[in-house]
DNA sequence: TATGAATGAGTGTTCATTCAT
DNA sequence: GATGAATGAACACTCATTCAT
């Protein structure tokens, strides 16, 4: 019974998942929800409190992993972002893991989160990012909005890698690609 | 009389288009459009169909022109895409008329389009300008990936400034600015 | 087995009778009784055929007596209600044993019965009461109304009474004050 | 037009009135309100802003009404309760009209607001008028419990009156014989 | 042209009750 | 006897759209 229960659950998450990447969260009802899984509307309460918390029950922990990325690459250790060759790889490796574990967690709250908490998550995480980035490029009036820019590529790419890679070695490969696009990039825009 | 309908319809586009660039198509109700215009909710159905149709109309000029765009650098014009210099000058003129230009609805169809015709737009479009910049990429397997991000982050730089920038002199450095680092950066992956 | 299910079958008598005193019959949920039962929801059902037979087991020893008080009070037995001393003490011992006896059940009937059966039951009680006060008061057109207040008064202080006092002796002192201020007035109790 | 909306608008508040009055607000759904009314449900929201506001605007002036006249109260007019012949006309009078121009009012906010926020006024109010009341009494230990008793009595009379009368002449003498009644008991009333 | 009243389908959510195990 | 999964009807509320005036 417990299996059985389980296996239900499983299986909401899992359909409810598919819908919240392909329309949604505010474009996905729980009617239809409860159609794929083939459930009554009714019995979805049984698993989930409410829409919200069935959202957060896939995404909660990709982002609580993206929070402690974050946390700890502002704690000082990437202080010197683009020229340290070391940065490249710690960064690396701190964002793979996340990205292989948390992977469609981070999908919703990037991407298809209007309407739950983490609506404003990407802009958040952008200028965050920005902030690292523009003291390294030359000083003119611009320098934020590429900073912005390069920012929301950066997290654009990496959604792009995650969209379209599965296995860890390819993921690895492909963001290895990115940094180096983003890294030449930045150079031609730097302070000299 | 005339005048004035096509001024109350011209103040219906200005308000939606406000209203729909804050808060998407879907977030946006008639009742809100209608109120925003101090008008009735019914009068909206004398200016426009329904929604939807409210919403191409402030869209469609600025995707007519994405097409032509599009269609016009398929057709063989910009081939050579990262080695020419000239490429950099057409490509910029070409799309710096068309931001100017189309601003805000360029920033409806790729930006707010969820629920109408062009939810797909801009994955559709990224596409498209993948397939230019894949062949001029090293060989491997992740070429059409790389090819992606790069149009992704092209897309997403433009949107980046369309929204920071107004006066069309501004526009134009940062997308200098924007294509520099687009290419110094695919120099990295290209084919040695 | 047998004293298990009894003991089982008090204890939801119990935890419901809580619930059903501080909530009311509709705003008590059989999830909340089986939640402080610590049972299933779907056990409450073999105990009790649905919601309100369960608040009828809970409630119709009281209903009953309650009958049987009227009943016999309108055979003839308290004809002479104001005038006769043995009134105020017969009727005082009849329903004072059937205030002890059915606390619990008659606050529930007369208070928190809506949605049941017994919704209607106090304003048919007062009009049972304010039949028999009624012949006592001076023939004016509002003497049946008079006659209601007094009877709904008198129901609504018994329920004060069994609100807020526990002991029997308490409750009978009680009552001989409320009595007494039914007959005599507030002027009986005025400090002289 | 104008006339249509307010006559519908106000047949709305008839009929809520009357299911309110009947079945409380709580088991009072917008649906049977759509259904007497014969309009759509969703109809009634064009009319009424939700359930709550539609309570409230056959309440609040009630409402008001009572805060008013239980301000003045307290501000020390009324200080000596019983015995001042002056209280009672002065009382009266305040409370008559007060009842005659918002008979339903009252009785909605007094009986059937269950799930409002006058849920808790019944008992509040009585416990005010008891508040005045027990000092009159002999300082006995039940003084309070009987001080509430007489204020719950009290209020359930004014509500039996407006029940059950309805021109100003009738209300006033029942209000009158109310008073005469706690102030001297059934005595008062009594055949001679 | 303009209004705003009206509808009906849809939203998320609750809950008494049933039933297979 | 006991569980808890499942249902279906009900709830308050929203909104694009239609239509009589």
């Amino acid at each position: 019974m417990q299996v059985l229960k389980d296996e239900l659950r499983h299986r909401i998450l899992l359909e409810s998942e598919h819908l919240f990447l392909q329309r949604g969260y505010d474009r996905t009802s729980m009617q239809m929800i409860a159609d794929k899984v083939n459930i009554s509307k009714g019995n979805l309460y049984h698993y989930f409190k409410n829409k919200e918390e069935l959202f957060y029950e896939l995404t909660d922990s990709a982002a609580e992993g993206l929070k402690n990325l974050i946390l700890r690459s502002r704690s000082g250790r990437f202080s010197n972002i683009a020229d340290s060759r070391e940065f490249q790889l710690l960064l690396q490796e701190e964002i793979l893991s996340l990205l292989l574990a948390e992977k469609y967690g981070l999908l919703l709250i990037m991407e298809q989160g209007k309407g739950t908490r983490y609506e404003h998550l990407r802009p958040t995480m952008v200028a965050l990012i920005a902030e690292q980035i523009e003291p390294l490029l030359a000083d003119e009036e611009n320098a934020l909005l590429l900073a912005q820019i390069m920012a929301d590529n950066l997290v654009g790419g990496i959604i792009q890698i995650l969209k379209n890679r599965v296995r860890p070695r390819e993921v690895r490969v492909c963001m290895n690609r990115l940094l180096d696009y983003h890294t030449k990039g930045i150079h031609a825009l730097r302070v000299e």
